[in-house]
DNA sequence: CTGTTAGCGCTTTCAG
DNA sequence: CTGAAAGCGCTAACAG
């Protein structure tokens, strides 16, 4: 493997102007940057950027730490943080903690040791269990939730859930059955809260019994929607907390002889790609994902260049989209 | 920051004494050990790991190219790779290409300045555009097809397509739509081939009319299942294939007033998870997406670490799942 | 088991 | 604009 000063013996020029020559060709005069050219073409010489980077002491890497890549909400964040990272010319390690804080500890400390110069969090922030925000760590939350403190980007997740529970209500639903993400998740937390502050608007009364708890994966929807159609007075309406558990309550309903949406309305959370495919299709809020990725970059990148942003918390626009899936009670 | 140096100082032990306290603990007294540590605890010290690559002439880092990390199948294959990289002790870099050659020959060109020591690719083999394999650049191609050279992992496409039209055949179709990828993928061209098989062994004519191109996005299914409805004689069952745009298929024959299954059979292929919650169910072909993945990975590190493997073509057992989307014609 | 020493390949003063 | 030289933080002989 050539290094520097292979192509320097070659060219017969000192190392230091090979490094110019690579680096700030314009101060190299061009009779020379030719001859530096043409050694490194030579010798099929490629830097080192190993010890470009160590030299430099800045590795131009950020970590995406995301508790689970195989979900697409993330995979569609990350999408938007690769975009603008590789304009930055940064590269980006994949942190798939598999949602231990094992792993999420190891990520972290890359950038202790160098590894890297920020984080992007997926994982909402949670008081009592957070890596970050961490003195000396340069980090953003993406989709983040009320109150998480550090620099952040997020939808209004409240406001997102009271206007799809609005809606419903005004379709004229008054029992509205919930399928929550774990109870004690951020978002969870911010949603219900929204979905109860509609409820009280249009002084109805809010009953725990309504809310089922799942994980905001497809078979705890499937369960959810089980457990809804054994009660007594089954619900008119369900606020799925996200578009899985949203399209398995439809087929779980369907499995016990309810039709969405002529027995039961059903609303998603996410807007994944499917739900507008699937059938019926999903009434459900649009998360700009990718755009969240891209602007929780943005703002990282703003961090590591001591630019100090005005604004370290970003409230990104939701979509309310109404499709097939809700309907007025019969 | 505290160095090495620091540490050899405060400890009164030599730099090379702390390093080996750091790789071999084991090869350290134990009285000069507990010094270390406590002089690494009292500075702070944590080591440059930029500092050690550089040394060591290696990155412990591959990358994964990929491209579009925003589809559920390669994020998954890169949770499978992800797993077995951590074991490793090894990063992985996201390498989304968006599909686009000039990104791919950014990362590709990542082992060749050392960033990088091997890498995974996703997207399937073409000749004559494929950056990969390539001399002195160890790689693998995951999810490959026939014929691809160099290390690789995949399913037996022909096959696992060729199942499927066998299925429909049985159920006594006759004429079989496809809607395919684009049709110069690799993928696409091994499952219509196997589809081909499964007419030819059943007598059955090959119809260049009924495969219909799509991208494997979802409103390419919906495009496609349009343009089946408005043939004079509507195919009786539906091979897609994928997943994405067999949902789609579903939603545009319902739009036009066919039911799946009854009027119209429509199979997937890849098992998204959503595929089993949709309604109806979808019948399809399982890809073992987490364990070409892991499978990857292992031959990568067996192949990085030069114990030549004996074998560097697997091909792993995919699964066929008849769910509700599929019935004999009317 | 421990210390000494010589770099890894590159960038960066600093003179010239 | 160019060259000489120092050194980033760490590891790896080697000698003791």
């Amino acid at each position: 493997m050539a290094t520097i000063r292979d192509v320097s013996r070659e060219s017969g020029l000192s190392t230091g102007t090979i490094s110019k020559a690579l680096s700030t060709p314009d101060k190299v005069s061009p009779k020379n940057l030719a001859r530096v050219n043409a050694a490194i073409k030579k010798l099929n010489y490629k830097p080192n950027m190993l010890s470009q980077k160590f030299r430099k002491k800045t590795s131009n890497t950020i970590v995406v730490l995301v508790p689970d890549i195989a979900n697409l909400f993330f995979a569609k964040v990350i999408s938007g943080i690769e975009t603008v990272a590789q304009k930055e010319g940064f590269s980006v390690l994949l942190g798939d903690t598999k949602d231990t804080i094992e792993r999420e500890k190891e990520f972290v400390s890359m950038v202790e040791t160098k590894l890297a110069d920020g984080i992007i969090n997926l994982r909402p922030y949670k008081a009592g269990d957070a890596l970050l925000p961490k003195e000396g760590i340069v980090s953003v939350n993406a989709s983040s939730c009320e109150n998480t403190p550090g620099p952040s980007v997020r939808i209004d997740n409240v406001q997102a859930a009271e206007k799809v529970v609005d809606y419903l209500i005004n379709l004229g639903h008054k029992r509205i059955g919930v399928i929550s993400g774990l109870i004690d998740n951020p978002h969870t937390i911010d949603r219900l809260s929204g979905y109860k502050q509609a409820l009280e608007k249009a002084g109805i009364v809010f009953d725990p019994n309504l809310v089922i708890e799942g994980d905001f994966n497809y078979w705890s929807g499937l369960n959810a929607a089980e457990s809804f159609t054994r009660m007594e007075n089954v619900p008119t309406a369900i606020f799925s907390m996200n578009d899985q558990m949203a399209i398995a309550a439809i087929k779980g309903f369907s499995n016990n002889g309810f039709k969405v949406p002529d027995d039961i309305s059903v609303t998603g959370f996410d807007d994944m790609n499917v739900s507008r495919y699937c059938t019926p299709t999903l009434t459900t809020v649009a998360q700009p994902a990718e755009k969240i990725g891209e602007k929780s970059a943005e703002l990282l990148f703003e961090l590591l260049s001591n630019t100090t942003p005005k604004i370290t918390e970003h409230i990104l626009p939701y979509e309310f989209v109404i499709r097939e899936s809700t309907r007025p009670p019969k």
